[in-house]
DNA sequence: TTAAACTTTGCAATAGTGTTGCACTAACTT
DNA sequence: AAGTTAGTGCAACACTATTGCAAAGTTTAA
C-alpha cells in the first residue's frame, strides 16, 4: 500500500498522518494479521513504544483498527474495513492459533446474532476461536 | 454450600481439598459470577495471592472451574457445573457489563456452532457480550 | 518571517497482572 | 518417629499497559 493512500486514509478518518503513524498503519495493513503492540514494535526497533501505542490509540477511537483481545496476554490490533464504524454489524470471528501464537481476522464470518435474556443490552462482543490454522496443522 | 459438600466435590476431581481450596471454591460458587484472581484476593485479605492463584490453576486443570477473558485486564475464573469437561460442548456465552464491570456465565446460551473454513481445527472458544446488565439499567 | 500556540514524539516512571523460586510447614507413608 | 511429598507464604521478576513531562516539530496568526 503507498504511503499517500495510506495517508488519505488516515485524513479521512480524522487522524493527522504523520511520519509515524503511516509507518504504524502500513505495517499492520501489511502484516495481514492481528498485531500486539510488542510485535510492532520489534518490527522498528527504531520507534519508542508509547508512541506505537498512542498511534493505535488514535487509530482505534476512529475507527481505523480495532482490538482483539485473544488470550494470549496482550491486545492485538487489526485494520478495520473501509466502511466500518465498529459497530455490531462490522463484528467478525477471530481466530487465534494456539500453535504459532497468530491471530487472524475472520471477516467472512460475522459474530450470530445472540438472544440475550430480559434486561441485558447488547453493546459489542469478542468472539475468539482457538485452534491450530492450517499452516500449522 | 456446606465445606463437606465443597470437598466432595474437589475430591471427586481428583484435588485434595486443603482448607484454603476450599474457601477459594467457597468464595466463587458464592459469589455467583465470575471473579478474577484481585477480586478473590480482596475478599479475604489474609490469603496469599499466590496460593488463591495456584489453587485456580489447580482448579482449571481439573475442570472445577474455567476462566473467562472479558477484556477487562484481567482473567476471571467461575466454577464450572458437574457434569463439565470444559469441551466445545460445555462452553456458553459471557456477559461483560461495561457499567459495573461484573461478569456473568450465561449458561443458557451455549456458544453457536462456527464453520470454520478449510484446514482449520477449533479446540475452545471464548464468545463475550459487552454490554449493560439489569442491574445497572 | 517570526512568535505564539498546539501537536507529536521520546523517555522515564508507574501500576497492575501473572508467574516462579525457595524455604517453611503440614500431611501422608512406612 | 523419620523420611517423603504436597501446600503455603513471601519475595522477586517479567511483561503489558499507561501516563507525566520535556523536547522537537508543525501550524497559525500576527
Ligand atoms: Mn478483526
Ligand atoms: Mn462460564
Ligand atoms: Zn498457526
Ligand atoms: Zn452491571
Amino acid at each position: 500500500m503507498e504511503n499517500n493512500e495510506i495517508e488519505k486514509k488516515l485524513e479521512s478518518k480524522n487522524v493527522k498522518p504523520t511520519a509515524m503513524r503511516t509507518l504504524v498503519y502500513k505495517t499492520l495493513a501489511e502484516s495481514g494479521k492481528a498485531l500486539s503492540l510488542a510485535e510492532l514494535e520489534q518490527r522498528f526497533e527504531k520507534v519508542e513504544r508509547s508512541t506505537i501505542f498512542r498511534a493505535l490509540k488514535s487509530f482505534e477511537d476512529n475507527f481505523i483498527v480495532h482490538t482483539v483481545d485473544d488470550g494470549s496476554g496482550s491486545v492485538k490490533y487489526a485494520v478495520c474495513d473501509d466502511e466500518c464504524t465498529c459497530n455490531i454489524h462490522d463484528l467478525h470471528v477471530h481466530f487465534y492459533c494456539t500453535r504459532c501464537g497468530r491471530t487472524r481476522c475472520m471477516k467472512e464470518l460475522p459474530i450470530p446474532n445472540i438472544k440475550l435474556p430480559e434486561g441485558y443490552t447488547y453493546d459489542n462482543a469478542q468472539f475468539i476461536i482457538n485452534g491450530v490454522c492450517p499452516r500449522c496443522d
